[in-house]
DNA sequence: TAGGTAATGTGATATTTATCACAATATACT
DNA sequence: AGTATATTGTGATAAATATCACATTACCTA
């Protein structure tokens, strides 16, 4: 068992119950969440009694106890360094998106060749590439997120991992080759579009 | 049968051979394109084989006409205009990405209340939200990429369905309530961070 | 043109994932 | 206190997905 649905079910809840307790909620039921995230009641209890959730019969989840433990089992109670791969457009983009901020997730820095060619303040240090071992010994990052172009993703992965780091998102659109202790996740925006594109044409294939 | 990761996979085929084609390469095998994207031959085979693509025995594959095959079952055989809804951080980046000129969709128009106030020229035309009816009267576009903040997604997206929109991908973090006849797919990319935080803790939960 | 072989194609099987049905039980109500 | 009921928790079952094993066949070589 991988557990990827699973892993991304629990952080779907953990973030429900996020908002609910910024809400002011005190206890919720697995119906409620249900209803928020559009995922069966019944597989969310599922999922707590595989992952040791316990609640409360007839009472539902204290929602600050719940949140806890959720961010315990997703490793999310305790500040995340990451450090970001190429600034260009989706690079940008992540550093300047508000929601990282919420969360235990923090973009500490970027490295990008076109450091000395910024025209505006960058709200995050942006370093050479040249620096980046250094920078990793002085600073034991353990996620990074590549928003490199294709043709470089596999040679600044490598250097990543020979630092130290672990786990990665990828945006590239290039397939890592990826030692066992080291976990990638492949964010391939344009296979996500072609996707909806499938399931909206008018005439499917008949399988 | 939902085929969602048939589909994705099918998906990935497709940019596996795009590339192979692009390097003038003429056949090809399913060992081979294994080995460029790190998917089991064999599940190679079954999924040809569910969708009805043909090789060569020994011969393998034809490139140019897998690839074509690939397209059509995918809808990849035209021209596939898509609205952006909220030209901001990721918006932006996404009209700005090259990649997907290489492909057949074309991101047509973005809709934002700040189109007054834009700094600089956008790559596309930007539309006061507003205009949104108007403008899918006359052109019946199918596909729409939501990166609005959450609090207007449901409201975004009623108005896109009521208007003919029936493909979505959508960036914002909220769950969308979908007509049986609509298809969201929904890309967090905070979720797509925490399993990668998960993955990666020293001391995994032992389930 | 016959035999060897490298590949495909697919039924059978295994694994993973999701759903269902219902027993257990804590709370609310009288 | 005793009963009704809402809600959890989980084994059993179903469905979806992936892997395996191997029969088939087209090409190559001699
Ligand atoms: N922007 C999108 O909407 C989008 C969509 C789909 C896929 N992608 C993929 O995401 C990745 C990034 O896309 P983008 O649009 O941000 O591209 P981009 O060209 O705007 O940004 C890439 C950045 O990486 C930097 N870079 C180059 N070599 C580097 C190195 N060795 N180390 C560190 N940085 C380096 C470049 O200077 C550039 O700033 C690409 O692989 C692209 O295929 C992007
Ligand atoms: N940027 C990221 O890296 C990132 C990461 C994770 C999730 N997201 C999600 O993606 C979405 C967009 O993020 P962003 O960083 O681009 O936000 P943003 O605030 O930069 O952009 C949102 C844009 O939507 C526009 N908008 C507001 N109301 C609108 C309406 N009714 N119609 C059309 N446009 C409207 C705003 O003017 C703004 O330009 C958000 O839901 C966010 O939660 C973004």
């Amino acid at each position: 068992m991988h557990f990827k649905n699973h892993v991304t079910r629990l952080s779907q809840y953990k973030a429900a119950l996020q908002r609910l307790d910024n809400n002011n909620v005190e206890r919720t039921h697995a119906e409620t969440i249900s209803t928020y995230i559009g995922i069966p009641a019944t597989q969310i209890r599922k999922d707590f009694s595989l992952f040791g959730i316990r609640g409360n019969k007839r009472g539902g989840y204290n929602v600050k106890d719940l949140l806890e433990e959720l961010k315990n089992i997703l490793g999310l109670n305790r500040d995340i360094p990451v450090i970001l791969l190429g600034y260009g457009n989706l690079g940008k983009a992540l550093t300047r998106y508000q929601g990282f901020h919420e969360g235990c997730v923090r973009i500490v820095a970027a490295f990008d060749p076109g450091v000395g060619v910024l025209s505006s303040q960058p709200p995050i240090p942006v370093y050479p590439p040249a620096s980046i071992p250094k920078f990793l010994k002085n600073n034991p990052v353990k996620h990074a997120i590549l928003a490199v172009p294709n043709e470089v993703a596999q040679a600044i992965f490598d250097e990543l991992y020979e630092n130290g780091v672990r786990g990665f998102i990828n945006f590239s659109t290039v397939s890592l080759n990826v030692p066992e202790d080291a976990y990638v996740n492949n964010v391939d925006l344009e296979l996500e579009l072609e996707t909806v594109i499938y399931y909206t044409k008018e005439s499917k294939n008949k399988v």
